[in-house]
DNA sequence: CTGACTTATAAAAACGTTTAACTGCCCCCC
DNA sequence: GGGGGGCAGTTAAACGTTTTTATAAGTCAG
């Protein structure tokens, strides 16, 4: 590969001459620009980033770490958070942690030692305090989708407890009064922010609530006997799945009990998703918005790298009901 | 951040034997050894693998392309290309060419700029050119999935041949003679090869072939139009859907025109993902090996980049057959 | 016509590593 | 006892840029 070195002795110029042709740095007469420019055609010549990055002290690309990019919210917010790089001249360095708290540890250090100039991550556990002493050393970090706790990072996230408030009242006009909550864990707190949108929602409605009716399914290889267990145990009139793969396993118990759908059962979802639509009755859900989040944190993050020292956010992005057929009147 | 002079100044060594500490160059001294250790750990100190790269012209990064992260097809290749490559201290510089040829092209050359050591590619068109003239500047190219042409470069994709045959023999088998083939586009040369195998399995059992009967839906937002038309018009007895968004098309379409599913007209889709069983019947499908085709295709790279220079591969995986319920007998 | 200022370019330093080349040093053997 | 040969370490070069500093030529005023 040509270096600038062969494009200024092919140009009979100086290197710094070529830098600065290249990158507008200073003045550089037309002959000498054109000589540099037909060398640099001829050559083929493409920079080295890596020399560039190193010199510069920026990368020019940002780590991402996702806990399931497999899952289509992740993997929606991946991709408008590449395009937002991208139209901002950034690149991508994608980590899947596989909710595994070590492995997105070592990810985000190895992340560091690369230089990356900024990190989005969608962590597994709440706050994690690696993040704090990463953003201390100057690396600037987004917490997104997940941001449970409270130390100086960057949020943004979705108002959960507004959200499943939305949910849970709008099953409750709709007459349900048992109604199963699903939720994966709740050791995190926007899950716990989503049980208490529901809790209090009853609450307001005047319902009493009972912590069993709370369904605690796992996060990595949610658990189908709970649901089944407390459906059979609660017989609620709906379901609330507090989560996209819920809806799915909350699906698979309905019909392994038999139980007509939705005219003996009722299930609101979360996460609006191509793939839903494969359901019958097509699913009601109370969806985020995957484009806003993903494209505000970008925004903070390009922000931060620019200088920004503006106090940390905690952007919370309400969400909308989506209603469609799979919730019934009582 | 400190840097491996600052380590070497507070150990009291030349930055040279910290870097033969750290990487287990030449013998040390146990004494300065621990030494260096305890400077390091005081210090915090993680190399700068920028200045690795550009000293040792080796980024440790790969690049990938990806025509749509957002295909759980696409995003499983993704996972399991990024497992691979971690496992093997490579980093995922991921890239979304949202289907579009240019950008595709772009994308390459900023990561060729930014020197990732080889590349995976899911391609917008067959075997682009430009890909070719990376790799005889010296860069490793990988193919995968969609490996139409026959140039020089690896290529790790699935038989379509052999997949399209499988799945229309098997709906042949079930008594269905009136068989409806879904495609994207025939620009692509492994959607063609699903066609040919389509047709060829009809010949072998003696069913006429009429061409009207492969239908075109479009690889971005494919059409429903066409679906419900080739329907009405032709009023197959089973559709063979040969993607996995098309299975979602031809789901829209069945209950569109009100069709009794499976009874009045079978399915038989792509690929198997996770919310395939918010479908019922449970959809029955050709799957394709996705852990196979992302290990592969990150192996073959990786023995390229090591110096291996055997002719190209042109790795073909079969497909299986997932017999569920969408497939009725006739 | 000389000395101070511009100006266009070149030279050199710097970014943080790895690694090849060098330097004393001690040991051993002829 | 002196020269060859590891040995353990240091010095310095190199990777390919950007950017600061230096240099030579030209311009202009006094």
């Amino acid at each position: 590969m040509a270096t600038i070195k062969d494009v200024a002795k092919l140009a009979g110029v100086s290197i710094a001459t070529v830098s600065n042709v290249l990158n507008g740095g200073r003045y550089v007469s037309p002959e000498l620009r054109s000589a540099v420019l037909q060398a640099v055609r001829t050559l083929g010549y493409v920079p080295n980033g890596v020399a560039q990055s190193l010199r510069s002290r920026k990368t020019q690309t940002l780590g991402l770490i996702v806990p399931d990019i497999t899952n289509p919210f992740f993997s929606g917010l991946v991709q408008t958070l590449e395009r937002s790089a991208r139209d901002r001249g950034y690149q991508m360095l994608l980590c899947n942690s596989e909710e595994n708290a070590e492995l997105e540890f070592d990810l985000a250090l190895a992340l560091a030692s690369r230089q990356v100039d900024g990190l989005i991550v969608i962590p597994t556990q709440d706050s994690p305090p690696y993040l704090r002493k990463l953003k201390a050393d100057g690396l600037p970090v987004v917490l997104l989708d997940r941001i449970g706790g409270d130390d100086d990072l960057d949020r943004v996230g979705v108002d959960n407890f507004q959200a499943a408030w939305v949910g849970t009242e709008f099953l409750i006009r709709q007459g349900h009064r048992q109604i199963l909550f699903l939720v994966s864990t709740l050791e995190l707190s926007n899950i716990r922010d989503r049980a208490e949108g529901y809790r209090q929602a009853l609450e307001a409605a005047g319902i009493p609530h009972d912590p069993a009716w709370v369904v605690e399914c796992g996060v990595d290889l949610p658990s189908l006997e709970a649901v089944l267990e407390a459906i059979q145990q609660h017989r609620p009139s709906a379901i609330f799945a507090s989560t996209n793969r819920l809806s799915l396993l909350a699906v698979q118990a309905i019909r392994r009990l038999w139980l007509r759908f939705p005219e003996e059962i009722s299930l609101l979802g979360f996460d609006d998703f191509e793939w839903s639509t494969l359901l019958e009755p097509y699913l009601s859900a109370v969806v985020q918005p995957i484009e806003a989040l993903g494209a505000r944190a970008c925004q903070i993050l390009l922000e931060r790298l620019k200088g920004d020292t503006r106090p940390p956010w905690r952007v919370l992005l309400p969400c909308e009901l989506a209603v469609r057929q799979s919730v019934q009147r009582r």
